[in-house]
DNA sequence: ACATTGTAG
DNA sequence: TAGTGCTACAATGTT
């Protein structure tokens, strides 16, 4: 059995195009209603996935209903301008797509709509009706369903309507319906209808008599006496009226339900239509590999001659919007990719004349010289880029992959088809989809044509998302943030990354050879006490080792075995000494692999670590380190924290390592506005005891170190979104215990629970929260039905706003004290962030004057309810200077 | 590619 | 009911 539906072209068309805001495209075509169908017929598709699919329209020609009663004006209102326009175009799309269109001369859409249903419901098929015209109820039947999209508020819903649901909303069969119609008349489709019946009265009638000819052949008994008299004097009307909405069920139409099924409606040429009426949304539903490609790559050139360089650039420095693109190998310009407008892509590869040089030299003028009446030059990662170009704050340059981040912060790429796909609506081959492992800069100079094609989607993507992601951030009240924040802090974290911070290899060495040579100790004991050699840096081995054969008591489980984390082994160590040897060996592996010799391997010729600092990963707004991580350098252990001695300054400097004390807890003061949370750390020396002092109604002299560490783990515990079993894991208490611990801390600061609620509930209500600047945190967990996910999201939704605020702030700072070095000409530079922490670079004769100005910048980046507090040391290794 | 572990704020 | 405090990155072993 097949599934068909039918769609009311005319009335699907009308009722998308008052329902769906005027839109237009490039050309000022109208396009709001082929749209707004088009979205109807796909919803339906998706539910129903019908196999057989027509559309019927209407005809100018006069219909049999024309010849039956000579005043019958027709069928529909004449149609707006903007509407009737669309109506052609409705109908090429439909007949891209394979849709077959059904129209009869002397006949309306209904009844060719009507007799296709009955005949397909007769050989066994079911058939959905798809009209916003309440006349096609009278089709209703078994199998036919009809079916009448509704906007309300936005959205579009759809009610569904067999025999019994017509029944439920008009107490009559879709048969009387036509009755029903014909008496209370129908001004719409210019039906005339009997005077003085409305559609009470007519239902009324209808569901007693079940037809006009019934009602009237009981004419004694009708009531009230006035539908009595009406029905007495306009029989004749009735029943012509009753006969003009009769849909006609058995009209002459050719129609083969073979021909309606549906082959593939996604073909090149609804892609091309699509595409001309820029519906995004639309065309993301196509695959665009079997389109033939996406016609923009038409636009793709390559250019190899100096002249034609030139031209590109001459034409690029009046464009209203261009994007750019360096490609790079490891240390050289491979190339350059410019996009001025839709049909003017080109990929410039570096040879002969056209040197590296010369791109750059070329796109740093563009850049720098540019217009400031026309539109920043749009690239995709500016930071990448700023090496070859001698550009500063405030250059006319936006990032592309930046602003996707602040749009949506949880992805995990920025790169030119995830824009595309999630700006543009356009699928386009990503860089392995074309060019596979091989580096893009490698591709161009082997002049592969899939490295221009890259190269080009680079720029054009670039180029056209400029626009679309501007629109965005300042819809979302973000473009504040991402000029004044996002952007100036790509120049403050490549100023960082060129910098690099030195790191004494021969005393890092020494230290690695210290850590080998007790590890090499270790190993052999804990050998010696397992009773067998085996790798203790295998968790299962280890697992098997001490809790199988050895037999020691387990803790928790992991997915493939035992656990045998620290928290777990620490609870052995006491008892067994093989434990504890493991865990130092554990330590010291650690150090040794991840740091001492990890380390040591980005150490430069110049003697120091360029990590990278990298501004499109966290949720949160914070920056990450990679390659390596200089973010989790080892502190609190005091064998790890060693480490950080090999961090120097050059000859003649020293390094300042300023830190922000509580940030965390000052921004939750700050946005809870919790009086006694905003007294409590005016001015505070040692938070945490205070905390203590007020949840423990203790004076402050009185608190116990017990009670400062518990109301110091409780202040964590309130950052991270706080619950009853974290704290107790956390302090080693019952969870009850835990429990009153929070609550009285909530009881101390109400501002605080009140904050930290209000934050889940917006959390819901909006899918994100944000932060004092504005960057929003999507949070998709709070929706979601699995109790663990949606906690998560609760705790996510009470940290995010506090640790991205801070982030935030430090970001602020970052490029205030950068600015001030920089501009001041000081032989001074930031070398780590570290999250509240900034470690600089600077020359002896200036040290004092740098604290004064980490100081101040750090201080003052934001003015809350509560000051900032900044702890300034300075010292001739991180060590030390902490 | 994924899991486990351990560093940091 | 289960199972939990947040954010990262890297080394190592296992599949």
């Amino acid at each position: 059995m097949g599934k068909l539906v039918l769609i009311d072209g005319h009335s699907i068309l009308n009722r998308a195009f008052y329902g769906v805001p005027e839109l237009t495209n490039s050309e000022g075509l109208h396009t709001n209603a082929v749209y707004g169908f088009l979205n109807i017929m796909f919803k339906i598709l998706e539910e129903e996935k019908p196999d057989h699919l027509a559309v019927a329209f209407d005809l100018k020609e006069q219909t049999f209903r024309h010849k039956m009663f000579a005043d019958y004006k027709g069928t529909r209102k004449p149609m707006p301008q903007e509407l009737h326009e669309q109506v052609p175009l409705m109908k090429e799309v439909l007949t891209a797509m394979g849709v077959p269109i059904l129209t009869m001369a002397g006949y309306e859409a209904d009844d060719i709509l009507g007799t296709i249903a009955k005949r397909c419901q007769a050989e066994g098929e079911e058939v959905s009706v798809v009209s916003g015209d309440r006349d096609l109820l009278q089709l209703a039947d078994t199998h036919i369903k009809i079916r009448i999209p509704k906007t309300s508020r936005g959205t579009t819903e759809i009610h569904d309507y067999y025999p019994e649901d017509v029944k439920r909303e008009y107490q009559v069969t879709p048969t009387e319906f036509i009755d029903v119609k014909a008496l209370m008349g129908d001004t719409s489709d210019n039906i005339p209808g009997v005077p003085s019946i409305g559609e009470k009265t007519a239902t009324n009638l209808i569901v007693a008599y079940g037809s006009i000819e019934n009602a009237y052949a009981h004419l004694e008994e009708v009531k009230p006496p006035r539908a009595k008299k009406a029905l007495e004097e306009h029989y004749d009307m009735a029943v012509m009226s009753k006969e003009l909405a009769q849909i006609c069920i058995t009209c002459p139409i050719p129609f083969a339900y073979e021909d309606a099924k549906i082959e593939n409606l996604y073909t090149p040429e609804a892609y091309q239509y699509m595409k001309r009426l820029e519906f995004k949304s639309i065309l993301a539903r196509f695959d665009v590999q079997d389109m033939g490609g996406n016609s923009v790559e038409e636009h793709f050139w390559s250019v190899e001659d100096l002249s034609g360089a030139e031209q590109i650039f001459e034409k690029a420095k009046g464009a209203k919007q261009v994007g750019c693109q360096l490609i790079l190998a490891e240390n050289q310009v491979a190339g350059l990719t410019v996009c001025i407008g839709e049909e003017e892509i080109y990929t410039i590869p570096a040879a002969g004349f056209l040197t590296g040089n010369y791109l750059c030299d070329h796109l740093e003028e563009l850049i720098a010289k540019r217009d400031p009446a026309l539109e920043p030059v749009a690239v995709l990662d500016l930071k990448s880029q700023l090496p070859y170009l001698n550009l500063d704050y405030g250059s006319a340059v936006v990032d592309m992959g930046v602003a996707g981040y602040l749009l949506n912060p949880l992805k995990d790429t920025y790169e030119y088809d995830d824009l595309a796909r999630d700006y543009l609506g356009m699928t386009v081959p990503s860089k392995t989809d074309l060019l596979g492992k091989q580096s893009l800069a490698k591709a161009l100079e082997e002049e592969l044509p899939e490295a221009v094609t890259c190269g080009c989607y680079m720029a054009y993507v670039a180029c056209k998302a400029a626009g679309v992601l501007k629109e965005r951030l300042e819809k979302e009240g973000m473009l504040k943030l991402y000029r004044e924040m996002e952007m100036p802090l790509i120049y403050s974290l490549y100023h960082m990354e060129q910098a690099g911070v030195r790191v004494d290899k021969e005393q890092l060495k020494l230290y690695g050879e210290q850590l080998e040579g007790k590890i090499a100790t270790l190993e052999q004991e804990i050998y010696e006490l397992a009773g067998e050699k085996f790798n203790i840096n295998s968790p299962k081995q280890l697992g098997e080792i001490l809790f199988e054969r050895m037999q020691l008591p387990h803790g928790k489980k992991t997915k493939t075995g035992y656990s045998t984390a620290a928290d777990v082994l620490e609870k052995l160590a006491p008892e067994y000494p093989v434990v504890q040897k493991i865990l130092e060996y554990r330590q010291l592996t650690k150090l040794n692999s991840t740091y001492a010799q990890g380390l040591a391997g980005f150490i430069r010729e110049d003697g120091r670590i360029h990590g990278k600092f990298n501004q499109t990963i966290t949720a949160t707004g914070r920056i990450s380190s990679t390659e390596p991580n200089l973010q989790n350098i080892p502190v609190r252990m005091e064998l790890g924290r060693a480490i950080r001695k090999v961090f120097v300054p050059e000859d003649g400097y020293v390094f300042v390592d300023a830190d922000y004390s509580q940030i965390e807890l000052r921004i939750l003061a700050h946005m809870s506005g919790d009086e006694r949370l905003i007294n409590a750390y005016r001015d505070a020396q040692d938070i945490h005891a205070i905390t203590a002092s007020e949840v423990f109604h203790t004076p402050l002299a009185e608190v116990t170190p017990l009670q400062r560490r518990n109301a110091k783990a409780v202040n964590f515990g309130i950052v991270y979104g706080i619950s009853a079993f974290g704290l107790s894991e956390d302090l080693s208490i019952s969870r009850k215990e835990a429990l009153e611990y929070i609550n009285k801390y909530f009881e101390t600061y109400p501002g605080v629970k009140q904050f930290l609620d209000e934050q889940v509930k917006l959390g819901k209500e909006q899918g994100y929260v944000t932060t004092m600047y504005g960057r929003k945190r999507p949070i998709p967990e709070l929706k979601s039905g699995n109790f663990m996910q949606r906690s998560f999201g609760e705790r996510v939704a009470m940290n995010s706003p506090i640790q991205g605020t801070a982030a935030d702030i430090m970001k602020l700072a970052m490029i205030a004290v950068d600015r001030e070095l920089r501009e001041k000409h000081l032989r001074s530079r930031i070398v780590l962030q570290v999250h509240d922490e900034l470690l600089v670079e600077t020359h002896r004769d200036e040290a004092e004057q740098v604290v004064q100005i980490l100081t101040d910048r750090m201080k003052h980046a934001a003015d809350l309810k509560v000051s900032l507090e900044v702890e300034a040391h300075t010292g001739d290794n991180w060590l030390d200077a902490k």
